[in-house]
DNA sequence: TTAGTTAGTTAGTCAAACTAATTATATGGA
DNA sequence: TCCATATAATTAGTTTGACTAACTAACTAA
């Protein structure tokens, strides 16, 4: 199996992202924010409030799931909600501002871990973890 | 915030983790093997049979967790226990013919989603890939 | 020998995902 | 215009995989 066939790079990747997630799970219990919460959050910041089924999409679950995790964020008043007056039956989702700074200090302790261990690979290690990061968004589109 | 700053790429990998992984989750539904399954699996047909405990600190989850998991797999008859003759704490798990060729079936499945993308790849970007992969298992040994 | 450790299991809880069903609103065609 | 269909969001119920805590059994060392 050649380094480079495109099963072999599948499965190691699949098992890089499974592992590199629960690697940095344990950093869960601490923040108080899950993983999919923050990640919801972090697109409401950085690309603004939306309806919910277009954090959905974004986020590829379904409208039911990401109807609960915004309810949750609500509740935790890191998000809210108020009707779009250009549909009576969409709402827009947008963070607050207590959800962006949550969302910082979130993120910094979550990724805490990964980043101790990234800080201390050399430059070249990094750059390649980025462009390779960069290319796993792209093929997680559709 | 530049590319190669430590948070910066700590974040988009991590956002790359739980997008690819979504994505391929759809194809879980028809393998009738979940993806946590399926890597366990992968790990007793690739370094052989071990202790539970073994196991689970390779899949990086608790003991209880792998003890449920490697039940689950022999009611689906894909591995199977037996005692360690030297230890009789211990038992030994190892994957059964079947978990064999369901797991190369399974995996083809699963990943078809990926590999279908990643086949369209240039190859220097897929080499790229299978280095990150390589690297992020590294980061995400504890 | 007995105290402490290790291996595994079981019970109970929780988060996050799904599907199916429900309600409310929009919209396009006869 | 009005009805059929589509879409937005929610709710209910289920499943999976994770955890901790508590337990039994077996090993090990002081």
């Amino acid at each position: 199996m050649a380094r480079t066939d495109s099963l072999h790079v599948a499965d190691r990747l699949h098992s890089a992202a499974i592992r590199l997630l629960r690697a940095v799970r344990v950093a869960d219990a601490e923040t108080g924010v899950t993983a999919p919460k923050l990640s919801a959050l972090s697109v409401l910041v950085f690309a603004g409030p939306m309806s919910l089924t277009a954090l959905a999409r974004n986020e590829q679950v379904t409208a039911a799931t990401m109807s609960k995790l915004v309810a949750d964020l609500e509740v935790e008043g890191l998000a809210s909600k108020r009707a779009d007056p250009a549909d009576k039956r969409g709402v827009r989702v947008e963070a607050t501002a207590k959800g962006r700074a949550i969302l910082d200090a979130g993120r910094k302790r979550r990724l805490a871990l990964l980043q101790a261990k990234l800080s201390q690979l050399p430059r070249e290690q990094r750059a390649l973890l980025a462009d390779a990061a960069e290319l796993m968004l792209e093929l997680a589109k559709s």
